[in-house]
DNA sequence: TAGATTGTTAATCGATTAACAATC
DNA sequence: TAGATTGTTAATCGATTAACAATC
C-alpha cells in the first residue's frame, strides 16, 4: 500500500467531484487548477497537491480534462462499485436516505430496511420491505452488506454496530448521537452528527452577535 | 471581540458538550482532563488547550466540575439562548428534521414549515402548519427567524437561500447538495452535504480493500 | 503540607501555500 | 518555438502535543 493520505484530503475530494460533475455537465472540456480554484474558493497550490496524492492527472500547459479527471475522482472514491447499503431504523430519516435517489447514481444500492415497529414491518418503501431486526442477522449472513446505516435511537446504536461488526459488516454509516465504540479497528466509520452540526451553527450565530 | 478561534476548536465543542452530557446523567461530579481524555480518545493536551480558549474552567488538583463546565460549553455554544428555526423543503428529511425532539433541548425551536407542493399545504406537522413559498417572505418579515433549513432540491437552494439574506436571515443550514454563494460574508451557513459523507465512507472502505 | 492537575509556554508535527523547474 | 500550466520541492503557517511551573 501507498503512504497513507490524510483525512483532510479525503474530505476535499468529494466537493472537487461535485465541481467537476457540474462542469462536465456544462460541457467544459477542460480547466486549469487556477480556474477551479476561483470557482472552488481554494488555492491553486492545494488542488494540485490533493490531486497529485493521487497521480498526474493533468497535463503542462493543458490543464484538467473534465471527463478524465471526474472519472478518476470517482474511482478514487470507489464510485465504480456498488455498495450494498442497508438502512436500520426506518423513522423519517430512515427513509430520508432510502428515498434520496441521488446515492444510486453514486453506485449506492438499498438491499434491505430494518426496524422494531410491528406496525410498519412488512411495509414497502421504493419496492423493498420492511423488516423485523430478527431478520437481520440471516440477511447479512446471506447477503453481501457494505453499509449498514444507523437511524436509531443512540441507546440502541451501539450495541447493534456491534452485532454488525460480528455479522461481518465492515462499514457503518453512523447518524445516532453517539460514538460508536467498536473493536475491531479495520471497521469504517463515518458519523453524522446532525446536533453537532447545529450546534456549530449556533456558535456561530452567537459570535457574529458579540 | 476576542481573538479568533479557529474552527477545528468549534468542531470539538459539541463533542465535548455530548459527553459532559452523559457524564452529568450517570452523575459523575468531577473529571480530570487525563480520565476524559481517556474517554473520548484524545489528548488531554488538546482538552486544555480547547477549553482555554473560552477561559479557565478547571482548578488545580481537582480538574473540571462537570455540571459547571456543561453548562459553560452550553453557553460558548450559545445554547443558552433560542433559536427560531423554519424548514424550507417538507420532503423526508424536511420532516425527520422537524420532529427531532432533541434539538427542542438544544434550544431550537420550530416555527414554520415551507413547501411548494400545494398537496401538503395546510397540513400540520407537530401542530405547525406547512405554508406556501409565497407566505414565506412575510413571515420572514414579521417574525424573528434566526435559522432556516434549507432541504429542497439544489436547484433552487442557492436562489432561495439568496432570498432569505435579503429578508434578514441570517444563518442557514444547508442540506442541498450545493455550496450557496451568498453575498454577504456575515452570514453563517453549516453545511450538511450527505452524498459527501457517504462519497467519503466509500473511499475508506475501498481503500481498506486495496 | 504533599499530591494532583490545571493553565500556559515551548517544541513538534502536519497541512497549506509559494515558488519554480519540467514539460506539454 | 513561446506560452501556459502542471508536478513537486521548499517555505510558511497553524494546529497538536509535550513539558512544567503555578496553584488548588
Amino acid at each position: 500500500m501507498n503512504k497513507e493520505i490524510s483525512q483532510a484530503v479525503i474530505r476535499r475530494m468529494p466537493r472537487y467531484y461535485r465541481y467537476l460533475g457540474e462542469l462536465l455537465e456544462s460541457g467544459v472540456e477542460r480547466i486549469s487548477s487556477g480556474d477551479l480554484s476561483r470557482l472552488m474558493k481554494v488555492t491553486a497550490s492545494q488542488i494540485r497537491q490533493d490531486l497529485n496524492n493521487f497521480g498526474g492527472f493533468g497535463q503542462q500547459g493543458y490543464g484538467y480534462n473534465v471527463p478524465y479527471l471526474y472519472d478518476e475522482i470517482g474511482k478514487i472514491l470507489g464510485l465504480n462499485q456498488t455498495h450494498n447499503i442497508i438502512i436500520i431504523g426506518v423513522g423519517n430519516l430512515g427513509l430520508a436516505i432510502a428515498n434520496y435517489m441521488k446515492f444510486e447514481k453514486l453506485g449506492f444500492k438499498l438491499v434491505a430496511l430494518f426496524d422494531i415497529n410491528p406496525n410498519i414491518i412488512g411495509q414497502e418503501v421504493r419496492g423493498i420491505k420492511i423488516r423485523s431486526m430478527e431478520e437481520l442477522e440471516d440477511f447479512c449472513r446471506n447477503n453481501a452488506v457494505d453499509i449498514a446505516a444507523l437511524t436509531m435511537p443512540k441507546a440502541t446504536a451501539d450495541n447493534i454496530a456491534h452485532h454488525l461488526v460480528e455479522m461481518g459488516v465492515h462499514a457503518i454509516w453512523n447518524f445516532a448521537h453517539v460514538d460508536l465504540d467498536l473493536p475491531d479497528e479495520s471497521v469504517v466509520v463515518e458519523n453524522v452528527h446532525l446536533s453537532d452540526s447545529l450546534m456549530q451553527l449556533s456558535y456561530n450565530i452567537t459570535k457574529n452577535f458579540k
